[in-house]
DNA sequence: TATATTTATTCTACAAAACAGAATAAATGG
DNA sequence: CCATTTATTCTGTTTTGTAGAATAAATATA
C-alpha cells in the first residue's frame, strides 16, 4: 500500500514558506512569509502544531539555532523540508492541477 | 471581517469536479472524475459529507434530478458551484499560488 | 544579581475537514 | 412481491486547522 495521502491546504502552505526561506525559516519568518504572501494571520500555535505534525511523518526536518540573539530571546527552531515532503508537495501539486487546470477560476488565480 | 477563510484541499477538488462536470455532476459521476484525474479513490460517505458542508455554506447548490432513471435505481441528487463558490476557488487559488509559484515542486506539477 | 523585557516555543483545548463502511432508500425487471 | 441496481444518508472516527495562554531562554539594566 503506497503513499495515498495528499497534503492538506495549510500544510502545502506552510512548506512553500519553508522552501522559500530556506536557511531563515523558523516560527516567526515563516509567520511573516505567510502573512506577505497571503494575507493569511497565523497564530503561533497553529504553525508549530503543524509544523510538528509534518517532522512527525518526515516531511520536515527540525534543527535548533546558535545562542546567537542579538537583542534577547529564547533560540529559534529552524525547519527544512526533506526529500520526502518536496515528493509529497509534488504529489499534491500534480492533484491539484490535473483537476483545476484549464478552469477560468483556477487560472485567473495563476497570473494574479 | 471580510471573508477569512480558504477552501480546503478537498474540497477545492469537489469543486474542480463539479465545474468540469457541468451539469452531469452528481455522486457517482463525481467520485469518477476525481478518481480519473487524480487517482484518489473517494468513497461515497466522504464525497456527500463534502458536499453538504460546501452546500451549507452555500458553494454549491443542490437539486433533485428527473426520475429517469435507465435501468432502475434511486434517484439523483446533481450539484452546481455557486458565485459565491467560485468566489472561493478563486480566493484559494490566488493564495496558493502567491505561495507555490516558482518552487520546483509546484511548477513541474503544473505541467505534468 | 534580581527583574523587566524581548523573542520564541510549547501546551491545552476545541472546531472543522477528511474519510470509511454500514444502513437505507427508491426505482424497476422479473 | 422480491431480487437487483443505483444512489444517498447515517454514524463514528481520525486528521487538520486554529487560537490563546503558559512557559522558556536570553539579555539588558536598575
Amino acid at each position: 500500500m503506497p503513499n495515498e495521502k495528499f497534503l492538506g491546504e495549510f500544510e502545502l502552505i506552510v512548506i512553500g514558506a519553508l522552501m522559500r526561506l530556506g536557511e531563515e525559516a523558523y516560527g516567526v519568518s515563516i509567520i511573516n512569509e505567510i502573512d506577505r504572501r497571503t494575507g493569511r494571520d497565523v497564530s503561533a500555535g497553529a504553525l508549530y502544531a503543524t509544523l510538528n505534525r509534518l517532522e512527525k511523518k518526515g516531511y520536515v526536518r527540525a534543527h535548533m539555532g546558535e545562542a546567537s540573539a542579538v537583542r534577547g530571546g529564547r533560540a529559534k527552531r529552524f525547519f527544512e523540508v526533506t526529500t520526502e515532503g518536496r515528493a509529497q508537495v509534488e504529489r499534491s501539486s500534480v492533484a491539484l492541477h490535473q483537476m483545476m487546470q484549464g478552469l477560468p477560476a483556477w487560472i485567473k488565480g495563476a497570473q494574479a
